[in-house]
DNA sequence: CATTTTGACGCT
DNA sequence: AGCGTCAA
């Protein structure tokens, strides 16, 4: 059954937040000397002086865009500053912008419920903060606003002649007549207000922002005013904002969906949607998008801002265009491998900092293949479970490659010849890391089970089989193939372009190895059903390798909005209120391990408390059988570190403080307990469940219960829905 | 075959 | 699991 909040109408206070041309604002910072030139930020300079992905304010005055070359931009402006996007690896390395987004991510964070949108922007649910300033200190109870909130815009507040909109702005913010929203939106101002002040001093960062009644009338408005600059939309000039706006500028309806919008239906704004019945949407687009259709032409949106401050996945990827095509086996190895090494630093960095292990590993690529047919592409993604360790990391990658380019070959062993070129070229690769959840913070009732609720220091040997052996093991196994020697590899390495065509391009050999990769799979129980998924391909999937089916399927991708959240609300309740955070996550290691034989547990004894893991020190003084730690930098976990499963509660209490002040991003351990609860109770083998004793199993039982029932879900029909998440009634 | 490199999410 | 869409 729904519950209205008790205490307000049911409307919220959505704040979207977008850093200024952020890119090159860090830049400025680090160079303080370009803050007011005109500058750009460019990657890779040689081709046609490189590629603009970020244009401040001064060179957009010159008509510099995004994405034009660097070149074209010295044309329009000749002063442009060009300022290159840091490198390493040879790539393109972001983690700067990635830091400086997390600083202001946890400034923004203090204020209310906050939605790392992406690097350079953020939802704010800033309602409950609304709410308390409007009971305590309403702005109509000031007697002086701060200078900067009467900056504000205030969309369908006009100007009077006298134009002091200082004055009206304040007028707007303090009246005492106002509609509650309005109150509500008022209290918004000023609290994003507080807000942008408060990054600006600590980052130096400015940003815009937009405040509304939810998230897509409040990511609209922050465009609306560029930059340092805030918008708020009443709910008054809704109607007004949307009947006139271009209908590819509303989030969503910017690709296919809005192009089919104009063509198929002639709606160009967002006001002629309103013309068409649900009914008529729904049947056009399907059910889903064609509610949300008929939803956010009324301005409607019930999408709640999720409490994550970290990103979900981590990826590292290149393109090699045109002639810089990867050809040879070897050239993609090697690129692999830097890929590799930047994904795992990142894994690395987001363990020692954030305590969260990434379970699945993915590789993309794109290719061309220049057989006698046609040039198709679409070189299939491959998945497998992640381990830890550069070098464990670089060997699934390859192995996955393979897989996918045996596949991309259609089996026909198209067998090269000498020194000819192998048919194919890869045009991008990427490499990334998801399903990441939190490591286990110790304080549930399975750990009190094992360990008595007082005991700290244990380690993984204590904890029954299946949550111990948190080592998957790869298809391969360390020694089923036989790969080029990688330093020898790189020893060959002369620049970018060259590259030396090796044996291993022989598609001969590469479908043995891929045998042999089957049969010495390991004979454990997770391995032995990875690998079926893994490598059927070469098999089995050949008949889908060439389905050319038209693909034209029901459109509807946009689930509705009410459905979702509800779902969601629902599981997210149901664990919270148990607290089953860190039981869900002794599943969730379960889940990784392997029953026996796993030779990752000889090391049993090298275990390092987690929240060391990544300390050079800590490498040292521990013994670590040397091979574990081949890898050097990027190295930080030895595999059988993943045992380490109960992290001692104080442990990361104090790893938690200390780096706070250390780290540059010490908003991520916030993050750490407002995402634990998000893990996902369906994911639960239940074979595991059955070996835990009755107390618990009848716990798990209780959560899996409410989680169950899948609803159908009825619009809101009041104009106090329309505002407001998960009011929707449950049609039974 | 020169918009790169991310990242989120929906569908099947 | 794998593919596709969208966005910045």
């Amino acid at each position: 059954m729904p519950v209205a909040r008790p205490d307000s109408s049911g409307a919220r206070i959505i704040a979207h937040v977008d850093l200024d041309c952020f890119y090159v604002q860090v830049e400025q910072r680090k160079q303080p000397k370009l803050r007011g030139l005109p500058t750009a930020v460019v990657q890779y300079n040689e081709w046609k002086g490189g590629g603009l992905i970020a244009v401040g304010y001064e060179a957009r005055n010159y008509g510099v865009k995004r994405s034009m070359r660097g070149d074209e931009a010295k044309e329009v402006c000749p002063q442009i500053e060009l300022v290159q996007v840091p490198v390493a690896r040879g790539k393109a390395d972001l983690s700067s912008y990635r830091n400086a987004g997390s600083e202001v991510v946890s400034i923004l964070a203090r204020k209310g419920r906050c939605e790392r949108a992406s690097i350079d922007e953020v939802y704010l649910d800033l309602t409950d903060a609304a709410e308390a300033m409007l009971a305590q200190t309403p702005p109509e109870s000031l007697d002086e606003v701060d200078e900067e909130a009467l900056k504000s815009h205030i969309l369908g507040l006009e100007s009077k002649d006298g134009n002091d909109s200082k004055a009206t702005v304040k007028e707007w913010l303090c009246r005492c007549d106002a509609d509650h929203r309005d109150k509500l939106l008022a209290c918004g101002v000023l609290i994003v207000t507080e807000l942008r002040m408060q990054v600006l001093k600590e980052t130096e960062f400015t940003c815009s922002a937009g405040i509304a009644h939810n998230k897509m009338l409040a990511k609209l408005a922050s465009g609306m005013n560029k930059p340092a600059q805030q918008t708020t939309v009443p709910f008054s000039s809704v109607k007004g904002l949307l009947d006139s706006l271009p209908i590819k500028k509303m989030k969503q309806l910017g690709g296919k969906l809005g192009t089919s919008l104009q063509n198929e239906l002639g709606v160009t704004t967002v006001g002629d949607l309103l013309k068409f019945s649900e009914d008529k949407l729904q049947e056009r687009y399907g059910f889903n998008t064609g509610t949300w259709l008929w939803n956010i032409a009324r301005g409607i949106s019930g999408e709640e801002v999720q409490a994550r401050l970290l990103p979900k996945s981590h990826g590292s990827g290149k393109s090699f265009p045109g002639p810089r095509a990867l050809k040879t086996v070897a050239s993609v190895q090697h690129w692999l491998n830097q890929l590799c090494e930047e994904l795992s630093e990142r894994l690395c960095s987001d363990l020692e900092q954030n305590k969260r292990i990434a379970h699945t590993l993915t590789l993309h690529a794109s290719a061309f293949k220049s057989s006698d047919s046609d040039s198709r592409k679409k070189f299939p993604s491959k998945s497998c479970p992640l381990r830890y360790g550069t070098a464990k990391i670089q060997e699934d990658t390859f192995n996955l490659f393979q897989a996918g380019l045996r596949e991309f070959l259609g089996s026909f062993g198209v067998k090269t010849q000498g020194s000819h070129y192998s048919g194919w070229r890869i045009t991008a690769l990427s490499v990334s890391a998801s399903k990441i959840v939190p490591v286990l913070s110790g304080t549930c009732s399975i750990t009190k089970y094992f360990n008595g609720p007082d005991k700290f220091g244990s380690t993984s040997e204590q904890l029954p089989d299946n949550f111990i052996d948190a080592a998957p093991l790869s298809p391969s196994g360390s020694e089923s193939y036989s790969t080029l020697n990688s330093t020898e590899l790189q020893n060959e390495l002369p620049g970018e372009q060259v590259w030396i065509e090796h044996s291993m391009a022989d598609l001969g050999q590469l479908e043995m190895k891929a045998n042999t990769w089957n049969r010495l799979d390991p004979s454990c129980s997770i391995s032995k059903q990875t690998s079926g998924q893994w490598f059927h391909s070469g098999t089995e999937s050949s008949s889908s390798l060439d389905q050319n089916k038209p693909q034209n399927r029901d459109d509807s991708r946009m689930r509705s909005v009410p459905i979702k959240s509800n779902q969601q609300e629902h599981k997210k309740s149901a664990l919270k209120d148990k607290g089953a955070s860190s039981i869900l996550n002794f599943f969730k290691s379960g889940d990784l391990s392997c029953s026996s034989g796993n030779h990752d547990t000889e090391h049993a004894e090298t275990l390092l408390p987690l929240g060391d893991c990544l300390s050079e020190s800590n490498k040292k003084q521990v013994n670590i059988p040397k091979e574990r730690l081949d890898n050097s930098t990027g190295d930080c976990l030895s595999e059988s570190n993943q045992n380490q499963v109960n992290i001692p509660k104080e442990r990361l209490a104090e790893a938690a403080t200390t780096s706070t002040t250390t780290d540059r991003c010490g908003s991520d351990q916030i993050q750490q307990r407002s995402e634990s609860w998000k893990l996902r109770i369906e994911e639960i083998d239940p074979s595991v469940i059955d070996e835990l004793p009755k107390e618990i199993q009848d716990e798990i039982q209780a959560w899996l219960r409410p989680s169950k029932q899948p609803h159908r879900v009825k619009r809101g029909f009041t104009i106090a829905d329309y505002f407001s998440p998960s009011k929707n009634r449950l049609e039974q």
